[in-house]
Parts: C-alpha cells; structure tokens; sequence
RNA sequence: GGUCUGGUAGUUCAGUUGGUUAGAAUAUCGCCCUGUCACGGCGAGGGUCGCGGGUUCGAGUCCCGUCCAGACCGCCA
C-alpha cells in the first residue's frame, strides 16, 4: 500500500496518528528552519512540515523536492497552531518522518494551480499537466456525475442501453462524413456516424421500445467553442409514442439532472414555443428566455414617414433596453460599431432615448415627429429612461441581427446570469429548409422527421411550409439536444426521399435497409438526442465545451497534445491502395 | 473559403512618431529567515522579439508574404 489516507481526508480527529500519504508537490515555502510542503492529489491537499525534532534526513529530503515531485510521506498527524479556513484539511498537518521521492519531475511548463500562469495553447500541449488543476478537475467530476444520473434516470424508467456499431456507412445528407479507408475491401470506405440515427430506428423496429445510449458521433465540420469534431450525444429512441410523450420523458429527464447534480429545481412545466413564434419574438431557434427585451414590430409605426430606409425595408424591429435611456452617444457609436461588423452585417443602428421628462430623442429626429416617436414608445411598451435600439431590412436578416444584438445587450447588462437556467422546449420545426447553393430543399432536421399531418396537403405545393413533428431543447440560448417523431411508413419516407432530390435507386442504395425494415412492421416511434457536453458545459456555466472533454482538439481539429491527425508511411497507404495527389 | 484579434524571457504581459545595453511580474537557481499557506528579504541566470523577404543610416515597432493560436461568419440534417 503506497497510502493510508488521502490528501483530502485527514481532520482534527486523526491527530496523533501516524498516517502515510501520496501525492504531487503542489508548493514548498522554505523558511530555514522550518519547512511547508504542500502535498496534493485528486481528494485535496495536506501540509507537511519539516522543524527541528525532524530527523536531519527527512528536513534534507524535503529540502530537496521540487514542484510536481511524486512522493511518499509518513508523518504524525498535528494540530496546526495556525490553522488555514481556506482549505478542507486547513486544522492538521503532517509531522513529517519519512519522505520517499516516488518520482522526480521536470519544473512544469506552467504553475499547476487553480489560477494558472499558462495560456491555453500551452495548456493543451500538456493537457496531462492542465488536469492536474482542481478547476480542470472539477469540471470532468461534473461530467461523471451527469453521465450517472443519466443512466440512473433512464434505467429507472426501462430504457435499454444498446451500442451501435462506429465503422458505418457513408451517406450525402447532413454534416461531412469522416472516413476510414477499409483494407479489406480497398478502394472503399466506412464513415464514422453523424449519430446512431438509422440503427436507433431499426432499434425500434426490433421491439426495444426504449432504447439509449451515450454516445461518440462525428461531423466533419469547422469547429467553435461548443463544437468539436467528436462530441457526445445522450441519443435516445421510444416506440409507440407521441410528441408529448417524449417531451415530458425528457423534461423528466432535465429536471432529475439539475435536481441531483446541481441541486436546482427547474419549471415544473418547461415552457413551449413554436418555432415561427420563437423566430418572431427572438429572431432564434433557441432563444434565450433568461431576460425579456423581446423583438417588436415596429413596421405599423415607423414606416410611411418618409425615411426611406425604413420605407424601403422588408421588417423595422425594435428592442427595449429598459433604463438604458442615459446611454452615451459614444456608447451608442460603439453599439453602432458593432452591429456593422462583418459578422453581424447590419448597415446602422436607429436608436431612441425616452427621457425621463417624456420626450423623445432618437437618431432619426429629422423624420419622426415626437408624436411617431410616442407612437414607437408605446408600441415598444417603452417607459421613460428606456432606450429603443431599432434594426431594419429583410425579414430573415433583421431578426438574426437583432437576436445578436439582443444576446449583446443581455450580456453588457448582466441579464444572463449563469447560475440561472431557463428550458424551452421549441417544436413545430419547418420540415424543409432551402438550400441556395444546390437549389433544392433539404431536410432540415433529417430525412427520416415525419411532417405534421395536417400540414401534409401543402407537401406538393408549398413544401416549405410544411411543418414537422420536430423539436429542440433551448436552454439560455444554446441548443441543448432535439429530436422528432419519425416516419415509419415506407411510402411516406420514399416520397420524403423524392422531395429532398433522391433518385429511387439513390435512395435505395442509401437507405435501401431503413425502407426495407419498414415493410415489416415498424411501429410508431420517436426520440431526441441531447449535446452531453453542452449540457455539462451550461450545467456547469460556461459557454465552451472543451474543458468538459478530457481531451479535446483545437480549432482546426488538432490534437497539439499527440500531434494528430498524421501523415500515414507510404507502406500503409500502399496496403490500403491509396494514392496521395 | 472569409473576417477580426494575438504571437516579445520557462510563463503571463508591457515596449512611446522607427533610435543607447528590449523591461515588469511570476517561475527557476543561490544565500538568509521558527508558523507559512499568493510566505518574506537579498542576489543571479534566463531573449532566433513566430518565420521569410522588403523599406531605412537604423526595425520588436513600418510594408509584403507565410505559419501558428483564439473568437466569429460561411458550414454544422
């Protein structure tokens, strides 16, 4: 036995017993004749001290450590006649009576503590080294503990957990597949899944009515700080099932999670939102409903006053930023500024001051009389000292500068607290969106999402008005996770194909094996993936999702760490029968 | 594919209209210190200013190219 006890176990009630620890040299303070070092490991950290009834050998070796040392420490464990609140074991220390150095170390490229000197490129080349941090640490603790309730929850409620297999098979919808050359078979080629999509179905065909899985999927994508090329779904399937069936299973599920893990009771009802609605009041998808400033209309008011600019405009949205009405007209030019950035691509921003004394003063004086101005107020449900922040343009294009500029305000404000968490279920998906580039429509969830029936009529004439049995999770404006209720019948899922620009035989080829298994007795089915790490990431308030992966890739999809991906020797690529241009 | 920001000591950063020997903090090393816990004091070592080219009497600083990192747009059913 290398230890008695942990570093983060020992209290006053062990003093007088001599006890054997392990762990890294966290920090030594020398004081000559008197000598602190800090031992820590996963539990915390003990002080171990070295003084004058220390035998010369142990002060000497303790002397000798440096930081990040391995050791092994037998001492007695004492009061501290100072002791440190600050820490869990701040009331005893280790009298230090033998120190074994179990492994030397080089001098870390960084300090390895909570507050770290080292810059994140640094931090992911020793991603070892970075996880030795108690934040670090913490972060992954909260992803086990997830995970566990999660397979908690849902075995308490009969779900199966199934694996699907990984090497699979390429297909054109969605993401770009990554591909593994098959040696075997040269010249072809598995694909990693996208998701567990197609086998969770046949799952259902086969009669596991619940079925689950924590699982790897892959998108060859470009990344952000919540996506990684590899990411983790909570992937989950039920048969004979509705819509709302599966929303309240998961919000079920939602509300076990936040209750055991963070100890925060969510809605006792998450709230839904059409989609169109959601698109109006937010110009989002996944709204975050942390905070109001929601959009309004302010076409009725603004238009036919002769500014041209509005006159011309598809849509006039407004905002209010409640008592924001003292705003300067240098944080104004800086607002201004930033809604002009390439990546929000507005042309300008209106803006209005509601004074405190009633009147009116906006960037558009020279159009707007104070009675249209009072016109906007109340439309706006604007009170003195607010500020009205106005957008215009095309429909689409406004609503998503605006939602960015309402995110923007919400952030400058301090309205989106991250210990506050707002669900919203979003439903009623467009089943098509248009694709400009190869000018037909594609699925905008996937191909296998059943339309609503009643929308069915408008398949042939309007098929972008089709609305589908699809739905997502918001929570405070990231997408946690969505799914739909699926079509289980073989014509309507070929004449989906038909829709989406499949050939039969393309079809066929494709998903030939799905078509097939619905011709024998496939039943109603349904279910919704959820983001594991973004659900982690925002559970734990924070907005990127690497620092809940143990080990994840940079921006361009590197791992700086084992320096992947690679050139392969020409010997494997002749045994593959790849050729490199 | 694009936009923006950054790259200077082991690390995090500063570095003036282009001008003497490129600084600070921290880390490291040495000496001193009996109650530290961000220990303290004194001292020392430590630099391919990302890389390549150009302008100039002179470039960390200006210009061009390039590489790397981060954020974002496109993309991500």
């Amino acid at each position: 036995m290398y230890r008695s006890h942990t570093c983060g176990e020992l209290r006053s009630e062990n003093i007088g017993s001599t006890v054997t620890i392990a762990g890294w040299v966290q920090t030594i303070r020398d004081k000559g004749n008197l000598i602190w070092v800090d031992i820590r490991d996963r539990y915390g950290i003990t002080q171990v001290v070295g003084q004058d009834t220390s035998s010369e050998e142990s002060l000497k070796a303790l002397k000798s450590l440096g930081r990040e040392f391995v050791v092994q420490i037998t001492g007695t464990v004492s009061a501290r006649s100072a002791a440190n609140p600050n820490i869990e074991t701040g009331e005893i220390e280790l009298l230090v009576e033998k120190v074994v150095v179990l492994n030397a170390s080089l001098t870390p490229p960084f300090t390895i503590e909570d507050n770290t000197d080292g810059g994140e490129e640094l931090r992911a080349q020793y991603r070892y080294l970075d996880l030795r941090r108690g934040p670090v640490q913490d972060k992954l603790r909260l992803r086990n503990k997830v995970n566990l309730e999660t397979r908690k929850y849902l075995d308490s409620q009969d779900f199966l957990d199934v694996e699907t297999p990984v090497l699979i098979k390429s297909t054109p919808e969605g993401a770009r597949d990554f591909v593994v050359p098959s040696r075997m078979n040269e010249g072809q080629f598995y694909a990693l899944p996208q998701s567990p999509q197609t086998f969770k179905q046949l799952l259902m065909v086969s009669g596991f009515d619940k079925y689950f899985q924590i699982v790897k999927c892959f998108r060859d994508e470009d990344l952000r700080a919540d996506r990684q090329p590899e990411f983790t779904q909570i992937d989950c399937e039920m048969a004979f099932v509705e819509q709302d069936d599966i929303l309240n299973m998961f919000e079920g599920m939602i509300q076990h999670l936040f209750r055991e893990v963070r100890g925060v009771e969510l809605d006792a009802k998450f709230p839904r939102m059409e989609y169109s609605e959601a698109m109006e009041r937010y110009g989002s998808d996944k709204p975050d409903i942390r905070f109001g400033m929601e959009f309004v209309d302010l076409n009725p008011v603004a238009k036919g006053k002769g500014f041209s600019i509005f006159d011309d405009a598809e849509q006039v949205i407004a905002i209010n930023a409640e008592q924001c009405a003292a705003y300067t007209r240098k944080q104004l030019d800086k607002l201004t500024d930033w809604v002009r950035r390439p990546q929000i691509g507005a042309k300008g921003l209106v803006y209005m001051r509601c004074n405190e004394d009633g009147t009116f003063k906006s960037s558009v004086d020279k159009f707007y009389s104070q009675e249209d101005l009072a016109a906007w107020a109340k439309t706006a449900n604007a009170k003195p000292g607010d500020l009205i922040l106005v957008l215009s343009g095309t429909t689409e294009g406004t609503r998503k500068q605006m939602n960015e500029l309402r995110l923007h305000m919400g952030d400058e404000l301090g309205l989106r607290n991250p210990n506050v968490f707002k669900p919203l279920w979003v439903v009623d998906f467009p089943l098509l969106e248009w694709d400009e580039e190869s000018g037909r429509y594609n699925a905008m969830h996937h191909p296998f999402t059943s339309p609503k029936p009643e929308d069915l009529h408008l398949i042939d004439t309007e098929p972008g008005k089709v609305r589908a049995n699809a739905y997502d999770l918001a929570m405070n404006g990231v997408e946690l996770g969505g799914g739909s209720i699926r079509i289980h019948d073989r014509d309507l899922q070929s004449r989906m194909f038909d829709l989406l620009g499949f050939t039969k035989e393309e079809a066929e080829a494709q998903f030939g094996f799905l078509m097939s298994a619905f011709e024998y007795g496939a039943p109603p089915h349904g279910g919704l993936a959820f983001g594991l790490d973004r659900l982690v990431a925002t559970m734990g308030g924070s907005e990127s999702i690497r620092d809940y992966i143990a080990f994840p890739k940079n921006n361009s999809g590197r791992d700086v760490m084992i320096d992947a991906p690679s050139p392969l020797s020409s010997d494997q690529l002749t045994e593959l029968g790849i050729a490199l241009k």
